[in-house]
DNA sequence: CTGAAATTTCAGAATATTCTGAAATATCGG
DNA sequence: CCGATATTTCAGAATATTCTGAAATTTCAG
């Protein structure tokens, strides 16, 4: 391996942390050393730097295409592919979280949608299909909040995300503003309320 | 495998999902059988459901321990152990997020914070830190967030969660009503802004 | 077209992980 | 304390993943 110490730790690390997130090691060492790259790499320059094989970074870039997380882009006059990360941040967590829903999130969501359509056998069954029922609808909480703030442009998302749970105080404010007494308390309790 | 076909489903689909998530197959299906059983299971119970060797329920139960995602509890008169998940999914849903940040964010942010520390000896160097410098403060902002909401009881998370971005009209409007029109723009822009 | 450069594919080697059975250890009622 | 029951440990087998080098394919300038 071919890299300045500081930026080593770093490459190492994110090796490292692939593993738990169902990357390989080469695939997280190619990401790091893409991301903090000022210059596009080709797969060439990714070889020397991290010493493994030139097949093994062709498929750690494919893998990582498949993802959405590197932009490929090609220099006048140079028949080589480049590879690099976006520049905005935000855009890169917004990638990796709506690429891990799609992998983890949605299939599951229709294999639990397709078991509570069966009518249960037996006892144990029924309650089995409550607990997936539970699973069910807290994904879809998840996922619609998600899908409801993923639209928000990265200033307002970060305004948001600094408030915290300060905006509970506003909520409650509101609620103390505006909220007819009586219809208070059923509206709040109902998560499917929209 | 001796479980309902309902069951079995869940089972083996949290079987695959595990590995997806840094957890083994055989963790991944003992921790969806548990979560759908009525009542805690004993080591043997896995072991005659899932059709695996008791060592490998051991070991998996070790785990899923270590994750503090299942309850350990006894029955009387009974010397085996018995073990289920918490009957209330939101809990599950904090340890998660607790558990994954402490072994996936916490170690990242204490490299991120020693590689700051160093002084770049070169352009490349300044310039990778500056990406960790990125990083860093996203993560920063993101926990803040998650320490601010993870304090909020579930009726308020919910709650919370279940308005999503509509969060947004409630802050414009309130800025409409109390912010002083000259400090407004600097406030929102600042990230930092507590 | 041609052929040099770039990239991809893929079989098998290298490595890592998971799983098992046997043995060791721990626990606890009597 | 004994011994029956329960649990854990761990070496090695089974399996799965990752990685490489060689060959095949693609691309494109001339």
């Amino acid at each position: 391996m071919n890299l300045p110490p500081l930026v080593q730790t770093f490459v190492l690390h994110f090796g490292e942390m692939g593993s738990r997130w169902g990357i390989n090691r080469t695939v997280g060492q190619i990401y790091a050393l893409l991301f903090i790259s000022k210059e596009p790499l080709n797969a060439e320059d990714i070889v020397e730097r991290l010493g493994v094989s030139r097949s093994n970074v062709s498929m750690g870039l494919k893998e990582l295409q498949a993802w959405n997380l590197v932009r490929l882009q090609h220099k006048p006059g140079d028949r080589r592919d480049y590879f690099s990360t976006p520049d905005d941040i935000w855009q890169i967590v917004r990638t990796l979280v709506e690429e891990r829903k799609k992998r983890e999130i949605d299939p599951t969501m229709t294999l639990l949608r397709e078991v509570l359509m069966q009518e249960p056998a037996s006892a144990e069954e029924r309650h089995a299909q409550e607990r997936m029922r539970e699973m069910h609808d807290l994904f879809e909480l998840l996922t619609g909040w998600y899908a409801d703030v993923q639209r928000l442009d990265t200033e307002r998302l970060v305004q948001l995300l600094t408030l915290g749970s300060k905006v509970q105080k506003i909520l409650e404010m509101k609620d103390r503003l505006f909220v007819v007494p009586g219809s208070k308390k059923s509206r709040r309790d109902d998560p499917k309320d929209k």
